[in-house]
DNA sequence: CCGATATATTTCAAGCTTGAAATTTCAGGC
DNA sequence: GCCTGAAATTTCAAGCTTGAAATATATCGG
């Protein structure tokens, strides 16, 4: 299994970002599939549907599908069938805008609220675990440095 | 498009932690999102082929299917499609392995060596532009705070 | 009011992803 | 040699995801 080093190293700079990116993506999939696989487990639900409920929750007067699908950052026809599917399980509905018939307010229920209250807690608790290795300085440190990373090519901050 | 802050905080580390989380799904969405879209319109190509042209790349001499899904850490089923059609494609082939007629090594073909050459070039261009809010020691302690979160609570490190 | 352009959303095909079930082959004990 | 259990892979249904095309409505200049 003798792994092979090619390529003469473009720029130290970026390989240094490579490196970086590739951790990134590690914990970040370490830790996805854990929460899937928990949400799967002990709640019958998705990530994505979590997400959304996530969105719906902290903006709990409703969304538009277009606001919601800019917040997630998803394409926006894939919201659509998330939306679909909870609203069919009773934790979601569409109110429609009083003045733009185009549009409409995606809300969760009661039954959503109570529901992804019971789930948030949960979550949080499976992402302190995963990510216990870091102490309380580190993670605020890490934190503002990708920060920092955002804000430099990015639009919508929070 | 008030937000709601609600629940009492559950405690201020695990508080701390899902700060950290949600900017590292975010930098994360962000940036895969950027070579995703420049995957697509300058190689034609997604990212799950080119993560697994990557794998095959650095194990020049083959990986078995089991290898591969567990490098990569997405499902055994999920590289199965995603080999057939590199392989539709003239970019991977399956070579029987001699002694165990279950198992196949999966290889890059010269062309496959070739056009990831080329993708891997400006992937590694593409992910300094995107991170490059982050200087050289900056993302060196970055990279170095996330291997320790990960060698905590995980198995297989580099 | 009309037409053109912009906005909000859905639909659609193709590909990705998962977890579970099915297949095939292997390895060891008997 | 046969059986049983393990290992490697594929198949499958369901859901996720995208980008593009289609639909429907809104807005605005004339």
């Amino acid at each position: 299994m003798n792994k092979i080093k090619a390529r003469p190293a473009p720029s130290p700079a970026s390989k240094e970002s490579l490196r970086l990116w590739l951790r990134i993506l590690k914990v970040q999939r370490m830790v996805e599939a854990e929460l899937r696989e928990r949400l799967r487990v002990e709640f019958d639900t998705t990530l994505p549907r979590f997400d959304v409920m996530s969105a719906l929750y902290r903006y709990r007067d409703g969304m538009k599908m277009s606001e919601l699908s800019r917040a997630l950052k998803v394409s926006n026809g894939n919201v659509t069938g998330i939306v679909d599917r909870l609203a069919e399980d009773g934790l979601a509905l569409r109110v429609p805008v009083p003045g733009d018939r185009r549009a409409a307010m995606v809300r969760l229920t009661k039954r959503g609220v109570e529901l992804f209250e019971a789930q948030a807690a949960a979550h949080e608790v499976w992402v302190h675990e995963a990510l216990g290795g870091l102490e309380g300085e580190e993670s605020a440190m890490v934190t503002r440095m990708l920060d920092h990373a955002l804000t430099e090519g990015d639009d919508d901050a929070e």
